[in-house]
DNA sequence: ATACGGATACGG
DNA sequence: CGTATCCGTATT
């Protein structure tokens, strides 16, 4: 099911274009491979819920980079959550993965059972053992606000499958 | 509604 | 340095 790695172009958009498109793909570690159903958007410059928006720093960096590397951060003490980063090299962007099909609900259930860690920090979406590939257009979206933050409570920024 | 747990950002 | 905060989860 899972088709062609998605090429660094296709990160290399709007934030909520992107996050919006990766709904339907196939996030890949090694023989793990499940269908995006769940993602939130993390907005340059005006967000102030993106870890960016503080600047950049040791942990942000990656946000500021080129488009298709992953920003793995730990939070909570428990859990890593993963991220896509978008936009060209230099604009903050990013995009939560909160949702992957046969891997569970909620970003640090995901990357627990898919064995994604720190170490991840930065990996290259588009070569290597950590990838993304192309899949089904979705049918249908859902837009809902963000879960589980305190700032910029208000915006629009999380997509769901309609169907998941 | 709350315990859990560690990294991070920021103030002094 | 200390300390409030954080894009969560499992359990009451």
């Amino acid at each position: 099911m899972p088709g062609q790695v998605l090429p660094r172009r296709f990160y290399a958009r709007p934030t909520i274009e992107v996050a919006r498109d990766l709904l339907g793909k196939y996030l890949c570690h090694g023989p793990h491979a499940g269908r995006i159903v769940e993602v939130e958007a993390y907005l340059p410059h005006v967000d102030e819920a993106a870890h960016s928006f503080r600047g950049r720093t040791a942990r942000t960096k990656v946000i500021f980079g080129p488009p298709g590397h992953a920003y793995v951060y730990f939070i909570y003490g428990i859990h890593c959550c993963m991220n896509v980063v978008v936009e060209k090299d230099g604009v903050p962007g990013c995009v939560l993965i909160r949702g992957v099909d046969g891997f569970g609900d909620g970003p640090g259930k995901l990357t627990r059972s898919m064995g994604i860690t720190l170490e991840h920090y930065g990996a290259d979406l588009t070569r290597g053992a950590l990838v993304i590939r192309d899949g089904p257009k979705p049918p249908h979206i859902v837009t809902t606000p963000r879960i589980g933050i305190r700032r910029s409570v208000e915006l629009p920024l999380r997509f769901v499958l309609a169907d998941s």
